[in-house]
DNA sequence: GTGGTCTAGACCACG
DNA sequence: GTGGTCTAGACCACT
């Protein structure tokens, strides 16, 4: 369900709640599912609970998911568009070194567009 | 010439490199140009000269400047074009996240193309 | 595990690299053993951290060990190969300056092959 | 006669000393020949005279050049070899930091004693 | 515990 | 003047 590199500059929470987010967007979890407790995901990947809880409650804050006590942890009913601007910003700016680094490699214009129109597919049919 | 956000998650010696690289790839700074001194360039940021040394070395690691010794540093000549799969990959997945945020945030695939296409014009045609 | 030479010219930080380059190549230290951490090998040798660090970022970049975050510091799975053309030729000028040291001090063409096959062996036999 | 490269990490008054002894090693420069005057050489290759008087105090103190007061600067009579064992350890470490770095780009035994052999005949027979 | 970043200040080699 | 190295010490994020 997750998948984990431990030598990614990418601190393991991230990459947990990145690709919890992924799957609600691909569909794979819908509103309603549960989602593994802290601890077996712990177990599961090999890590420590502290990392797992620490991805759990960003997600929370971002009200992806929802803990009811005593049930469990699951994907909340409606997934929050937040608009943002000063996230949005960085979100741009972010974008923009990510723009500039692929034309580093040599990348055009038109070859970027194609590849971000491809991650985009992608990331809807799955 | 260098813009620092002091709150930003974002080290201030990477937030030197990404905006040297983009001055270089905007044309405000084409090779030969003589770049700030350590030590001028940190007066004038207000932070210490080790933090601009740290950036200038993995600029010149990215052989995007020269350093003369005892001269003074450089853009360099001829800017590399490095395809490096494995950096590429992490860029690609960077990507990913981006455009998965904003997707996020309520910008469908039109505008997505539009914004990187923006950001993409603005940063050749300063 | 280090042993530095504080009156050679050569930066403490180049010594801590060669000497773990050559622990890898002679087979003591294997992909996956952890190595000391910054602080630990820091006291070790009686200098600051800050230059350890900046020893294990290097190799790090030159893909010899890998950082895992919150845990420590392991030799790289696969040591890498990379021709490099232009480090090659900056080793092939040094490799010339140092024969003709030799060369200068009296050692002929055989004594210097010999040398060199001496250097090798010991390097791998260890 | 001196070919000077200002990127390069080697200070150029180090290159300016290794070229003269190479120049001599091959014969171009023979025991008794006038060497330019520091003003002359600097001139000639856009330095300072304080770099190019550096590079002749330090060749002047391993004997291989003299400076007749009045008369200019020569290549010595008799080329010294001096064994200075302190100086040989200096130089096997050097030269077994080469060999491993070659070795870590691909090299084996075999293509490095022949990269020897190369550079030692290139060195005698120009 | 781990490594990463930054500061303040020093000393050095180079040109 | 330039950049490079090192120290001593602080703070931070991650696990």
């Amino acid at each position: 369900m997750i998948d984990l590199s431990y030598k990614s500059n990418q601190p393991i929470y991230e990459q947990i709640i990145e690709q919890m987010k992924l799957h609600v967007m691909k569909g794979h979890l819908q509103p309603g599912d549960a989602i593994p407790s802290v601890r077996k995901l712990a177990l599961e990947l090999g890590i420590t609970p502290g990392t797992v809880s620490k991805a759990y409650q960003e997600l929370e804050r971002q009200q992806i998911i929802e803990t009811i006590r005593g049930k469990g942890t699951f994907i909340a009913d409606k997934i929050q568009i937040k608009p943002d601007e000063g996230k949005l910003e960085e979100r741009k700016k972010r974008l923009q070194t990510e723009i500039m680094e692929l034309r580093m490699m040599g990348y055009d214009k038109n070859r970027i567009v194609e590849l971000v129109k491809e991650i985009y597919e992608e990331m809807i049919e799955c």
